[in-house]
DNA sequence: AATACGGGGCC
DNA sequence: GGCCCAGTATT
């Protein structure tokens, strides 16, 4: 008997969420859901999923669309590869699978920006399939609940999670519907669990249905599990933004390199320093500028590394032709509407 | 095994 | 200011 699953599945059924909008028997749906909530909350991502769902109600409509139409809306979420690949993804199954997400998640793992737990999820969501997930969720609760020590990072521990994640999975059933709707409740119950009661700090331990055998409570070490990241100082940053307006008030943006920081987004032009701006704004585009009083410095913050922002305005003298096309004027609405990274968002705000 | 990759919510 | 988040891909 499957103790832990039966306890976990009871506890989702009657206290686990039921009614967040990706709840539904619809890969895409499910699968869309996923991809945004890779380390991201589930606030930040709720609005995020209705205007993308709006935008693009099916996976024929993504797998069809501009990656620009993507990127504009993932603006502001991070981790822009996640749109990017969402992108291949979407038209790798309509080449591949007629538009159909594959059940087994081996396969649905190949896809771009699927990986293990990502891949379980949606089979396990969409299909009912049984395949054990480990996310940030789901090492948590079973660090604490197996009383596992060592960084969940780090690869003998993450072994030793998916190891025991799989060994929890409630047991096949020979209906086919029971046996769906106990790994789904199995699975959102980790993840509810993990969000609502397993928290990071102050855990709820009174209300958990796995407390009685729960190793961290009965030693009181829920504090200390799971074993913190070690962590490492970030380093500093500094940029120089070249805010250049031609007569039309319209911006020159140049987009970003499709990898590295902000990858295939819209952005300012960067120079080394306020100093040498007009120097290199015309040996890189051919444009005359004006440089006028940079604007204040400010932080934007990483999770690597601390960037200081010099917002450097500039008026354009002469000629506004542009030779390069990875470059291009945008109006401050086009601008504020087009896939650009959050402190460019900021800037233009507050123009 | 370690690192790159965003941004916001929350204490 | 630090921690955390429904991780994946690359090196």
């Amino acid at each position: 008997m499957n103790d832990f699953s039966s306890r976990l599945t009871q506890w989702q059924r009657e206290h686990g969420r039921h009614h967040l909008p990706w709840q539904v028997d619809d890969a895409y749906r499910v699968w869309l859901s996923e991809i945004m909530l890779q380390q991201t909350q589930v606030t930040t991502v709720l609005d995020y999923y209705a205007r993308f769902l709006e935008r693009f109600p099916t996976l024929t409509d993504l797998a069809a669309a501009p990656l620009d139409d993507v990127l504009a809306l993932w603006s502001g979420l991070g981790y822009y590869t996640r749109a990017r690949n969402l992108h291949a993804c979407a038209q790798a199954v309509v080449r591949d699978f007629g538009g159909h997400f594959p059940s087994d998640p081996a396969l649905i793992a190949t896809l771009p920006g699927i990986g293990r737990s990502t891949a379980a999820a949606i089979a396990a969501f969409a299909y009912g399939t049984r395949a054990a997930i480990l996310d940030g969720n789901v090492k948590r609760v079973l660090s604490r609940w197996a009383g596992i020590e060592g960084f969940t990072g780090v690869k003998a521990i993450e072994n030793q999670l998916w190891e025991l994640a799989e060994s929890l999975l409630p047991e096949p059933s020979s209906d086919q519907n029971i046996a769906a709707a106990a790994i789904k409740a199995h699975t959102q119950g980790l993840m509810d669990l993990g969000a609502t009661i397993c928290t990071p700090k102050n855990p709820t331990c009174l209300t958990c249905p796995l407390s009685a055998d729960c190793q961290a409570r009965l030693s009181g070490r829920q504090a200390e599990l799971p074993t913190k990241k070690p962590k490492k100082t970030v380093p500093e940053k500094s940029t120089v933004m070249v805010l250049l307006r031609n007569a039309n008030g319209e911006i020159l943006l140049e987009r970003r390199p499709p990898t590295g920081i902000w990858g295939g987004l819209w952005s300012l032009p960067e120079v080394a320093s306020t100093l040498t701006a007009a120097t290199a704004i015309d040996q890189r585009f051919g444009l005359t500028i004006e440089i006028e009083p940079a604007l204040p410095e400010f932080v934007h913050v990483f999770t690597h590394y601390r960037l200081t922002i010099t917002p450097q305005p500039a008026y354009l003298i002469g000629n506004s032709t542009l030779r390069e096309n990875h470059t291009a004027w945008f109006s401050k609405t086009a601008a504020l509407t087009a896939g650009i990274p959050s402190p460019l968002r900021k800037i233009i705000n507050a123009l």
